[in-house]
DNA sequence: ACACGGACCAAATACAGATTGGTGCAGACC
DNA sequence: GGTCTGCACCAATCTGTATTTGGTCCGTGT
């Protein structure tokens, strides 16, 4: 990408009128209330545009996530959908702590694992971000949401689409408000100074390209949480 | 809902036989392998009953739990599907057999270490039959079938809500038309006998309650599949 | 170099026709 | 009267065809 001086170009670029007319189109929303833009032939003749241009107009707007588009349905307004929630919310409901718990066990060190092998620079930055924005946030609420904020990063710097989708099925559940209030119990002073830890030597292991031990630091992590929230269930059994 | 008691009636009502013959129709499983049923009409004229009596007969064997129906599609045995099969099969179209491969072998190891915890002896007994199945029906379309019967009881007997999903999010993908070609290519018989090892060994493990070594022994099972399916598909790229 | 026009492909939709389970009713047979 | 059959109709689904729509490439003109 690189700027261009302001040559001697009285007559603006074809392409350049298209992108500001349809651009206005989208943000003044004078279209459809779904969200839908005319096609790409008709935009062509009702700007008196060939439709490479429109093409490339949309392009742009694509890449600015204005719109977003399908073969064979439309362009859209806005940003495509994602079924995974959906998917998550439906069987949230019929999923106790535990099992979830257990799920993380089974799934999280995986996901370790390849993001070990996958992360860039740039992405262990952003983990090491997080953790320490986790440990500042100290015993607040804000701590339970920049460590799930960790763990989802995780999940999708191992880069694998099907993984993901498991792991937002887990991550929705986790959300589920009658049994936050229970994780949020078990996280006492001594607990959180081992999950902080525990973060760290995670992500050590990540930017060192050692996916076993990033597994290994990662399934000790779970199961200190998963001995914590057994623990606070029991006290509230009785 | 009462108990007749048995009053003379010589001639059995044809409600009955009509059940009798659907029921053995079911439990001996002589059916298409989709676990689809004839229309009502064909049982009809087939049996030489009345339309009436064939839904009285699926009346009850859907009240058993033994056959689901779906207006417009069929009668099928076994239960009815879950709404997550759907919403996995909305994901399925955007990842490719690698990245479902790379998820199989994070998930199904652990699957089969929660399996080897949980089986109880009928459970094993059915895997070992699936395994049989699988071995005999060779090199035909039949094996492809039954090996996915097999992995999804292992799946299933894992008792995991959420890893079940996550697994069958993995199966639906598995099952697109178009590389379950390629996938057949793979299935060399050299590769297939060390299939078939792999399996007995693999229940084994679950059988001695060896969860470790379940996961091991599926891992290395995946890893061969994975590596047949990437020969073939290097093979088709040129 | 830029823009237009055209052609073709693949994915998604739209539509019509056939199939299938769900339901009610009249009549035949014991 | 109860039971079973045959028939007609409805609604949901599947199938196959044609159309639409974004994705892509090529040739031409300016």
């Amino acid at each position: 990408m690189y700027r261009d001086e302001p040559i001697e170009r009285q007559v603006l670029p074809e392409n350049l009128r298209v992108l500001q007319a349809i651009r206005q189109m989208v943000t003044d929303t004078l279209l459809p209330s779904d969200g839908r833009l005319p096609t790409e032939r008709r935009l062509a003749t009702d700007l008196g545009a060939g439709r490479r241009s429109v093409r490339y107009a949309l392009d742009q707007l694509e890449a600015e996530g204005l719109v977003w588009r399908k073969q064979g349905k439309g362009t859209f307004v806005g940003q495509p959908p994602d079924p995974t929630e959906k998917l998550a919310a439906e069987i949230a409901s019929e999923v106790d702590p535990l099992t979830a718990m257990e799920a993380r066990l089974c799934i999280e060190p995986a996901l370790a694992d390849l993001c070990a092998r996958r992360a860039t620079a740039d992405d262990v930055a952003l983990l090491r971000q997080l953790a320490d924005r986790t440990q500042a946030a100290g015993m607040g609420e804000a701590a339970e949401l920049w460590d799930g904020a960790l763990h989802r990063a995780i999940a999708r710097i191992a880069g694998n689409r099907v993984m993901l989708t498991a792991f937002t099925l887990i991550d929705e559940v986790r959300m589920g408000e009658e049994w936050r209030r229970k994780r949020h119990r078990a996280r006492t002073p001594g607990a959180r100074a081992a999950y902080d830890d525990q973060h760290v030597r995670i992500i050590d292991a990540i930017d060192a390209r050692d996916g076993a031990a990033a597994a290994e630091v990662m399934r000790e992590h779970l199961n200190a949480l998963m001995s914590n929230l057994q623990i606070s269930l029991d006290a509230e059994r009785r």
